[in-house]
DNA sequence: GTGGTCTAGACCACT
DNA sequence: GTGGTCTAGACCACG
C-alpha cells in the first residue's frame, strides 16, 4: 500500500478506509496478519495514536480482531467480509443514481454515461439536455 | 425545495449542493431569480450568515450572479452550466469507478451492477469473489 | 456614451466617472451643456435619484456648474478642468507604479512592459523573476 | 508585514491583497508557511472571522494550502504563482492604459508620461491638449 | 495548539 | 427592501 493523505478528510478516516477496502477487495485475506500500530505509524509517517484510532473503527466494524499477544488480524468471518462488500457496493450504486438524477440524467442515462466511461459502447448523453427526472 | 440537513457536511455546503443541483439540472433555468438571503434564511431556519456564505460560493463557481440591490439570478451563461455540468457528471461517473475498483469490481462488474439497480437487464455479480483489479 | 454598468460599484459613481472622463478627456468642452436628470434617467434607465446624486458629486468636485433655469454645464474654467485631469493623471501613473512595484517589477520593468503592450518596443519581462523591489 | 487598513476596502479584501502581493512577489517563497489565523487576527487586530474569510479566498486562488491541523503554507506549485503574476500584471497595464486613454492621453503619451515618473527621459505631456482618442 | 462552522446581532451603502 | 461587512463568542474535530 501506498500511504498518500492527499485528501482533506482526517487522515484517520482515510487509513480506515485503505485498510477497509484491502480487506473487502481481497487484497488482505480473511485471517492474515496486519502491521503493528508502531510499524504501520512508522511506515505512513503518522502519529500512532492516528493509527490506533483507525484500528479501533476497523474492530468496531468487525473487520479487524485483536489478538492480545500476537497483533491484529483481519476477520476470518468471510461471510461478514462479503456481506459488508455486498452492502458497500450496493449503497455506492445508488448514491451515484442519485448523484446523476440530481444532475438531471435519468437512470438510463447514468448507464450509459458508465458504460461509455468503462470503455464499452454506449452513445454520450454528456451534452444533452437535462430531463429534470425528480 | 424542501431544505434538509441530514448530512454531517456543514450545513452552507449542503445549501450550495442543493441550489447548484437545482441549476445543473435546470430546475433553475439560467438568468432566474434566486431567493434573497433573509428569506432562505427564514424559510431554511438557519443563521442569514449561513445562506450568505453558501452564495459566496456560488458565486465564485459562476453559477450566480449579485446585483447589489436587486437580489440574486442564476447566471445566464448557459454554455458555463452545461460546461459545469458535464465536467461534474464525469467526475461522478469516474468516482463511481474508482469506489468499484476499489472494492474489486472491474468496469464491466460495476457496470452491470448499475444496470441491475437501475431496473434493467444484467446477472447480479454481487456475490462474486472479487476479482482484485488493482 | 453607452450607459453600461457592467461594473459591481455604485451606480453613481459610474455615472460620476464616465462624466468626469468626458470633460477631462475633451469630449464634453468647457461651458458644453449636459443633458438633465429625467434625460439622463431615461437615456441610462436608472433612477433619477440615482442621477441626481451623480451631478451632486460633480459640482462639489466643480467639473459642473447649475444654472437654476437653464440646466447643467461642464464648468467654464479650463484651468480647473486641466489641473484635475492632471492630478488625475499623475495619480494614476503612480498607482500603477506602485501596483506593478508590489509584483516584484521595478519602475523600468513597469516602463518596458507599458511599452510592449503599448504596441512599441520592450523586450516582455513578464516570465522574469520578482525583483522584490520593496 | 505592517498591517494597515486605510483604504476603504473591505478589510479581509486588504488582507487578502497583501499576503497574495507578498507570495506573487517572491516575499512569501512557495511552500513557507503562513501566520495562523489567530496569530495574525491578533498582529492586525481584527476579528479572527476576518482573517478566516482572507484565508478562504486565498484558497480558494489556489495560493494558498491548509492543512486541517497544522497551519497554512503558500501553494508549492511554482507555476501557478508565475502565472498567476503574468495575469495581475497583465490585467494591471491593460487597465493603466484604459484609464489614460479614458483621460484623452494615447498609448504613446501613456508610456511618455510613465518613463517620466519613472525617473527617465521623457518630456512631459500633462500639460498637453487631449487627444480623445476614443 | 490548529482550522472550521455556526449563531446572534449590529451597522453600512445603495436604490 | 437588497446585499456586504464585521464583531463577539461558542463549539467541534483533529493530532
Amino acid at each position: 500500500m501506498e500511504w498518500a493523505f492527499a485528501d482533506d478528510r482526517p487522515i484517520y478516516a482515510q487509513i480506515v478506509e485503505q485498510i477497509e477496502m484491502g480487506i473487502l477487495s481481497g487484497e488482505c485475506p480473511a485471517g492474515s496478519a496486519l502491521p503493528s500500530v508502531r510499524a504501520l505509524a512508522l511506515e505512513a509517517e503518522v502519529n500512532p495514536n492516528t493509527v490506533q484510532r483507525a484500528f479501533l473503527e476497523l474492530e468496531s466494524l468487525g473487520l479487524v480482531r485483536t489478538h492480545r499477544t500476537s497483533g491484529r488480524t483481519v476477520t476470518e468471518d468471510g461471510e461478514l467480509v462479503m456481506a459488508v462488500r455486498r452492502r458497500t457496493a450496493q449503497g455506492r450504486v445508488e448514491r451515484f443514481l442519485a448523484d446523476m438524477r440530481s444532475l438531471g440524467f435519468d437512470a438510463a442515462q447514468a448507464v450509459s454515461l458508465l458504460a461509455e466511461a468503462a470503455g464499452q459502447q454506449g452513445c454520450s448523453v454528456l451534452g444533452s439536455e437535462p430531463k429534470d427526472v425528480r
